[in-house]
DNA sequence: TACATTTGACCTTT
DNA sequence: AAAGGTCAAATGTA
């Protein structure tokens, strides 16, 4: 679990919501082979599609807080001004096999 | 026994 | 509301 903790997930789970699963094991065809190791969080459905799509994220999410963080100003007005960039790190997911 | 998967519930987005 | 995305208990695996 992340230290800090994000503001859903906290309550509910009160009164036994989340409780009773059943289990039933479903094989994986073998994933993607990039450098990142992925740990899967979740499956669905989509819509129109005859295959589900799975949902992977990096293993380490929880292990790597480093609270680093930077802050940047532009000098001049005549430099190309500096736009701060979301780090959001996609693979590249199509599932069409 | 620690870590990964499974899977419906829960949350967010459309 | 429906579709899409995430959580986390139960379970599997090494």
């Amino acid at each position: 679990m992340s230290p800090v903790p994000s503001p859903h997930q906290s309550h509910h789970l009160g009164h036994g919501s989340r409780k009773e699963k059943r289990m039933r094991k479903v094989d994986t065809f073998a994933p993607h082979n990039d450098g990142h190791q992925w740990r899967k969080y979740g499956e669905k459905k989509i819509n129109n599609c005859n295959f589900p799509r799975y949902y992977y994220r990096c293993t380490y999410k929880d292990n790597m807080n480093c609270p680093a963080t930077k802050q940047i100003q532009q000098k001049d007005y005549s430099d190309p001004p500096l736009i701060p960039v979301a780090d959001r790190i996609w693979e590249s997911s199509l599932h069409l096999f």
